[in-house]
DNA sequence: CATTCGTGGTT
DNA sequence: TAACCAAGAAT
């Protein structure tokens, strides 16, 4: 009823039973010949099931391999999970990426350790309640673990969607995704609610991918609309993101006397949040009339350096000695913002009260610590320039 | 609903 | 190279 309205409403026209039923089978056919041998598929745990769903948001499958065997290795259960410490936590993520993610995992496992007795909840809706499992991910955990008819629509799933049925909406916006998921609701498998959605997954991630897409070769190419109709170039309907903003800081890796590098802890909200990295200067928060508008060939005026001293005297009550030139020039470039990092050695020539947000790490220790990774760019940086 | 959260790989 | 993409969720 609310299922046809939401189709009905969309001009999109589901399938007979029968062709329905012989989908299903066409599908779960090619993936019980062709479906990867993953990790997360050698178990039933829900626990592990969870743990792969989150690191794969985003992430690809070759990526996450390494990381989930080691995480799972070294927390083998929601309790383990739970009682970690958060420095555990985010080395087992460090070089992921989105690590609030890891955060509210720890926090979804307190959740079911108080709510569920460390059980790993079987209802939809209180899968839905955990922190870091929303619609996609409550979905494929319920009908993975659980064998739930539960939709998990994710882009595999709304690109193949979008081809089979051709349909114009927009997949990038928020609403359409719950258009994708009544249509699962009429097509998944009662039987097999996990292998079908894993198989709608695998198909997108193998065959109807983005690019290099061709139609002919998929196992359910009759079934698919866009293909018989010749648009199949057209889907899926995907807005153009806006490009990402540029950000220069000068960046300030200071020495002691001991040969430790100082990092200062990033606020709690924002990107890599609770991070550190070595001092990073706006480029914008330099006064001097002009610098604003020098070229890269610039940086190394010597007054840039000059005033860096003071700003780092007057932020952070410390006194240091830059050197004139900058040892490099490095880029990094997150989803929606790039940063350009114009990177100085300096010594530190006296330390006062020292700030609680920083911190003095020798890089015979940098394994040890989690660092995001444009700290560990600035890192090789140093560390390579200082073989010579 | 639009934006904000990393990182590595491809084209 | 710049743009795009990858098993999304929180705000």
């Amino acid at each position: 009823m609310k299922q046809k309205d939401l189709l009905e409403k969309n001009k999109i026209t589901m399938w007979s039973e029968e062709k329905v039923s012989d989908f299903r089978a066409t599908l779960l056919q090619w993936y019980d010949e062709n479906k990867r041998d993953l990790p997360w598929r050698r178990t039933s745990d829900p626990y592990c099931i969870w743990v792969s769903e989150i690191m794969l948001q985003q992430t690809q499958v070759d990526t996450v391999i390494p990381y989930y065997e080691r995480f799972i290795e070294t927390l083998p259960t929601i309790e383990a999970l739970a009682n970690a410490s958060e420095a555990t936590l985010l080395k087992l993520w460090e070089g992921l990426g989105y690590y609030s993610r890891v955060r509210n995992m720890k926090v979804a496992a307190n959740q079911i350790m108080e709510e569920h007795q460390g059980k790993f909840p079987e209802e939809h809706k209180d899968v839905l309640t955990l922190k870091g499992i929303g619609p996609y991910t409550a979905g494929a955990v319920t009908s993975i673990a659980f064998g739930q008819p539960q939709p998990a629509v994710d882009g595999n799933v709304m690109r193949v969607l979008s081809r089979l049925f051709e349909i114009d909406l927009d997949i990038s916006k928020a609403s359409t995704r719950k258009v994708f998921e009544e249509m699962i609701r009429c097509l998944i498998d009662p039987n097999r609610p996990g292998d079908f959605n894993q198989a709608l997954m695998d198909l997108g991630a193998t065959i109807c991918t983005p690019k290099n897409y061709s139609p002919e070769k998929s196992p359910v190419k009759d079934f698919n609309a866009s293909y018989l109709n010749e648009t199949w170039e057209n889907y899926p309907v995907k807005k153009k993101k806006t490009k990402v903003t540029e950000q220069t800081y000068y960046t300030v890796m200071v020495k002691n006397d001991l040969g430790e590098y100082l990092y200062k802890k990033r606020p709690n909200k924002g990107v890599l949040a609770g991070m550190y990295t070595p001092l990073m200067i706006d480029r914008e928060d330099l006064n001097e009339e002009g610098w604003k508008s020098f070229s890269q060939d610039d940086v190394c005026d010597s007054r840039v350096s000059q005033e860096l001293e003071l700003i780092i005297s007057k932020s952070y009550d410390l006194k240091v000695k830059l050197n004139d030139q900058p040892k490099g020039i490095l880029s990094h470039v997150f989803s929606h913002l790039k940063w350009e990092l114009i990177v100085f050695e300096a010594e530190l020539l006296e330390e006062d009260t020292r700030s609680s947000q920083l911190k003095w790490i020798h890089a015979d220790r940098f394994d040890e610590e989690m660092f995001p990774v444009p700290t560990q760019k600035v890192n090789d940086l140093i560390d390579t320039l200082t073989l010579f």
